[in-house]
Formats: C-alpha cells, structure tokens, sequence
DNA sequence: CATGAATGAGTGTTCATTCAT
DNA sequence: GATGAATGAACACTCATTCAT
C-alpha cells in the first residue's frame, strides 16, 4: 500500500523539476549544483534522488515534458481545414508561445539540452525523438499542400519542413540571447513568406491572422 | 626585448586552441577538462595558463575566431551586383561551408557557446557582437532590395535578417545532432525560397545556382 | 499486555538476522546497506528499528547467537571420558561443522566481526566473551591431561589452548578464501597432531575417528 | 623529464601509506575516511589521488607491501640446513616479529584485509597470492622432512602447510583483539608441537631456541 | 619561459536513521 | 505496532588553478 497519493508523489516530482528548471534556466545545467536544486525545492537532498536518481535524469525529465508538449501543441494545430492553414497554425503556436516569459525560461533550458545533446547520447535520443515527429507532421502537411496546389514550391518537403523547425530554434536562440527580443515582427515575417510561399488565395486569411498577433502584444 | 618571437607564440595559441575545439567538440565545454587540453596540445598547464588566464578565456578566444570568420566569409558575400544575388551568396557561403567535416566540428563547438552565452555575459556580448554584424549587412541588403524593388517582400528588413540567421543556426543544429545530414536539399530549399520571395527576374540564376550545388554534392 | 506474541516477535527477530547474515555474508557489513536487509527480509525500516536501534546492533546480535551456539558445541565436546578424546571430540565437531554450506556462510560473517572487533569495543568485548569460554574449557581439558599423563606435552596449557583455537580460526580464514577447500585433509592433520602430541594409548581411537571422517566425505 | 627524483615520489607514497595504515589499523578501513588520511599525511586529496586511484587502491598497495615482506622473511628462513629447523625457522621468524608493536600495527591491517578479501575479488587475489606462496614452501619443506625421515608424521603435507599459516593467523587474530598478549609463551608451544612431530634428533636444539627466545622477551 | 606536482574548495551522491501517518 | 517518505551529515573523488623549481 503506497503511504502517499499518487497525486503527492507527482506533485513532489513538478515541484523538483520546476527548481531545476529555474536554476539551469538561470545558470545552465552544469553550473547548477544539486545543493541549489535542493534549496529552491525546499527539500533534502536524499528526497530528490528519491525522484530522480542523477542529475542528467532530471534534464531528461525536463527534455521529455518539452516534447510532450510540443506534441500537444502540434496535435492542436493539425486539425486545420488545410495544409497551408496547418502551417500558419504550427508557425503561430509555437513562436506565439514565446510571449510568455515562463515559456521563454523553458526554451532557455531547451537551448542548454541541444548543446547536452552533443554530448550525451540519451539526451541527443531524446532531442531527435522531439524533433522527428514534428519534422514528420509538417513534412506530411507540406506534401500534402504540394500535392493539392495549395503549396506552389517545388521543393523536398522534408528539407522544408527542416526550414520551418530552423525558422523556430533559431529565433529561440535569438531570443535566448536577447532576453527582450519582441516575437511580433518575426511571427510577421514568417506568416508573410509561409503567404508568398503558397498559392495566392491564402494571402488574406494570413493578414488577418497576423493583425489578431499584433493586437495581442 | 621578447625573448621568442611572435610567430611562436602565435603558433602556442593556435596549437592551444585547436586541442581546445577538438576536445570542446567531442565532449563539450564542461566535460572537457584542462588536463585533457594539455595532453592534446602537448604542453603544460603552466604553458597553457600563459595564454589564457582561464578555461573560460579559451572558450572567448574560439568565440572570436568564429566571428572574425564570419565577418570575412559576409565580406566577401556582400560584393555582390544586386542585393538578392547577395543573399544567395550569404546563403550558399555559410551553409555550403558545413560540407566540411572539420567546419561542422567547429559548429558543434559553437553550439556549445550558444548555450554557455546564456551563462555568461561575457560570451553572450561576443556572441551577440558575432551575430549582430551579419544581421545589420543582411538587413541593409534586404532594405536596399525593397528599395530597388529586387525583394517584393514588404516586411521588416531586420526581422526578415534574423529569419535568413534562423534558417542557418536552426540548420547548424540540426546537423549538430544528426552528424550525417545533407547540406543540399536543405540549401535548395532555401534558394528556392530565397528564389520567390525577390521579384521574378532573379529567378533563373538562383536556378543555375541550385543546379551547380547538386552538382558538387 | 503485549499486543503481539512474544513468539511472533521473535520469529520476526530471526527474520532480521538470517536477511543480514544472508547480505553480510555476500557483501560484508559495510557493503550491505539497510535497505537491503529491509528488502530481503521483507520488511520496513521501520520495523526493523524496532527490534534493533542500529545496524551495529545487528552484528552484535549475530555475534552473540554465534557464540551461544559455540557453548553449546563445545559442552555436548566436553562429556568425553578422557581429556585426550574430549580435545579430538572438540576439533571435530568444530571443523567438521564447516562441510555444511550454511555454517561456512555464518563463519564468512564470523570473519567481518573479527575484524569489526578491532573498532568497535562493544564488538570485541563480544568476540572476546566468545573466545574466553572455550580458551578456558580447553585449557581445563589439556591441564587434566597434562596431570593425568594422558598429554606428554609439558606447555603452557593456555597457549596450547590458543593454539587449538588457531588451528580452527586459521583454517575458518583460508576456507573463506577459498570456498571449494575440504575439511577433511586438514581435519585428518589436525587428529594426527593431537594424536602424536599425546601419550600413546590414545592412538588407537584416534584412528577410528580418523577413517570415519574420511567416510563421511 | 621528471620534475621530482623518483626518490620523493616513492617517499610520498610512503608517506601515504603510513597515514593510511595507522587510519586503517586504528578505525578500520571503512571507517577511515579519505579526509583523515590527508590530515595524518600532511597532504591534500589531490596529492593522494596522483598516487592512489581510490581508497581501495592504497588497501591494496599495503596488503601489496605485506606479501612482498612476508616473502622476504619466508626466503631467510628457508636458508635452513634441514627441514625440521625451517620449520622451526618460520615459526620463529613470523611469531617472533608480532612483539614489535609496528608490525602488530601492520597485523591488524591485515585482519581488516581478510575481511575485505571475503567482498573484493582483487584483494582476495592478493590476500591467496601471499598465502599460496608460503604454503607452498612450507609444504616442500614437510615433504623433504617426510622423505629423509626428519618428520615422522605421516600426512598430506599440503594439509600440514595450512595448519602452520594457520597457527600464525590464528595467533595474530587473538593478539588483535588483545594487544597485550605475549608471544613468547604461545611460541613455546608451537615450537614444542614442532619438536614433538619431528623425530627424535631435533629436541635439544629445539629447547635451546625456546630459551632464547625467552630471553629476548 | 616552461614544468608538473600540489592544492583544496567543491561536486554528485549515499544511506543510517526518524517520525508523521 | 507498522510504514516508507524524508532527512541531512558525510563521503569519495575531481579539477581549475598555482607556483617552486
């Protein structure tokens, strides 16, 4: 018979990983000593290795909770009537989300684990599993854009897809450098090509969708 | 007087830096130790410490290297005949580059310095001061393309430089984690890109271009 | 009143010790955590803390059941006829012991407390109380024998009754080194010896004793 | 080219070594930690650690020092002009050391090692290196004294071998647990034993040696 | 200038023990 | 009485850096 709930053990399991989160949001994962984990979460040492049992174990936990996420957020934005509404969607999601500063400390630790990718197997397994299925979700919808005539770009709908993910990391790492860095003006940028990219009559829903983003900043 | 010439020491350096990226490369910043650098650079720790005054200091001398490179490959893109034709050229410079081996070891490295700039303002200044260039000339070409009417795009010209800087960091990390990955489709994709977001007279070069890269590949 | 039995406290007891003489044995004191003791006697921390208020504590248990179990050896010894057969009586029953398996794992503890004995007080007040009874015992057999001319040998009766001792201790140590070594052999070295160091009447039972042994290997 | 003489190396590992042996005979060597033997040594970790792997290692390099001493003394003794008188050689040599209070020292290491030879595979190699060695001296010895009539005891001389290292073993077990135990009168009674298992010739000198021995005490 | 032995603060992790439930 | 989650002091070991030679 558990002595605790469920419900307690997870939630000791957030309340550990939301500690480690800000600390390696702040300092990086290896400037981040287990002591100050400790000390954020308000718990002892021995009750974190209860949780989790090594320092790299809390970073995957961190890396596996962003790729659930961001399967819910592309799971959300697939329902589209079309391939060329999907991308627009995708686009927005995501750099959207980047308004939000407690995304933004999370992104910070994301920029941490694909440098931890390099080195440590695990954590690059990890970063590929993340990265494969959106690559594949929007590689799907650009064939499909392609083969419907809504997407006029004759191009390798892998390497596009690829195009997009780059359009996003890269803009998370500008970001990560420059802490104050407005989404808007690059969500705009990305929405207008997305728009040239694709058969013209698209070209109207997206200037809609792109004044709703400004007015939302 | 000194008592060796610059050459030499000029010479020490390189050798300590090199040892550094190849070590850097293989296991990161952190998990390299100095003892390590000093095996593969065939010096002392004494000798080392003579350069540089911190493993921190290495990490910025490598930084550097990186920029003053890339200011040269952006120089030698920019003498172009039009602003579209230059951003062809960006493009095709600094992703052609990761073809080779040793520039992608050198990029895994820079990976790692993205995420330390984090950390460290001093990286981060260096990192910013590295990217900030290539983003004023990229934004200065699309300005004088919209002007000239070579770039139908009406976006912000700046946002639109950090996009071009996205789609090659984005790149350089998906590279990062998967060793193996072709540079070509990517570098079509963005051509072609490149391609229909400028006004139709450029096209049939940017084709020759994308024809010429599948070539050598 | 008691709410449990005094029976099932001390089965629980039992249960303790056989889990810790099981993982002392593997791995030694040191080595043998108490969660592992937990997990192979099934119980909790717990409830082991309520029969014993520390790991040591658990040792000196051991310690103590050894020695309870040595007396008992050694009285059933020591209702031989004759001195000279009383001594044979004892290295038999002692050495002879150490053909069962479970007994050479208890011995294997044995040598983890002889060492604990060095450090701890408590522990070596213990070992100590467990070698004097049968210093004593031999040494009261050996005097009798030694007066009654049944033992030629004119020592020290204490130090032959250490050397007695030695000689099952000493082989207890080499069988824990090498868990495959007979008894046997030595067990037949040792009737020799007691058999020679003595006056010559005694000879003949010696080696009846002797060719039974041998028997039951 | 080394920047210390090979002399101070060697002499800092003494150093080490002797920290650790009066650690280790003191508290044991589980109980002694690293930081006591840095305080004893007058060293720091890190100097430790460039001459010992780990804690383990400089067990090892004592139980190390120990069989090569034991070898030397096994290889004086063995300069005797018959067998009986090595026999008799070795007792003398391995009892008659434990009244130096240094070697006891060293001797109750030793029982800390039989224990950890029972968990480390590595030190029980060591442990059996250094027993196999004298054992068989000692049983070359008993089969050329059975076989030019010197010993008149007919055993397994293999089995006889294990009963000498086990009267000295078993010897230095009770001495650990009481310091204060002489040798002399336990070293009259082995070299009776001896004397007595030997045929006839060898009493007198054996008698001489014992009062010698008495003397030097 | 170069060396490399030495430093020592700091690291991730363990585990005997406790006590609220 | 029993539980097992939690504690936290202690541990072996590391490694960037220094400085006597």
């Amino acid at each position: 018979v558990p002595k605790v709930s469920a419900a307690h053990l997870e939630s000791r399991r957030r309340q550990i990983l939301a500690a480690a989160l800000e600390c390696f949001s702040r300092q990086g994962f290896h400037r981040t000593t287990m002591q100050e984990i400790v000390l954020r979460s308000n718990l002892s040492p021995g009750a974190i290795y209860r949780y989790f049992a090594s320092k790299e174990e809390i970073v995957q936990a961190i890396a596996d909770e962003r790729h659930a996420h961001e399967r819910e957020v592309l799971a959300a934005a697939q329902g589209a009537p079309d391939p060329a509404e999907g991308l627009r969607r995708v686009a927005t999601a995501f750099l959207g989300a980047l308004d939000d500063p407690e995304e933004r400390a999370r992104r910070r630790v994301g920029v941490q684990i694909w440098a931890e990718a390099l080195r440590s197997p695990r954590i690059r397994r990890l970063v590929r599993r993340g990265i494969d299925g959106p690559r594949a979700a929007l590689g799907e919808l650009i064939r499909r854009g392609q083969a419907s005539g809504t997407i006029a770009l004759p191009v390798d709908p892998d390497a596009a897809a690829r195009a997009m993910i780059a359009l996003f990391h890269g803009f998370v790492l500008q970001q990560a450098w420059e802490p104050n860095l407005a989404v808007h003006p690059y969500l705009a940028v990305v929405e207008a090509a997305i728009d040239r990219l694709l058969a013209q009559p698209a070209s109207r829903s997206l200037r809609r969708r792109s004044r709703a983003a400004k007015a939302r900043a």
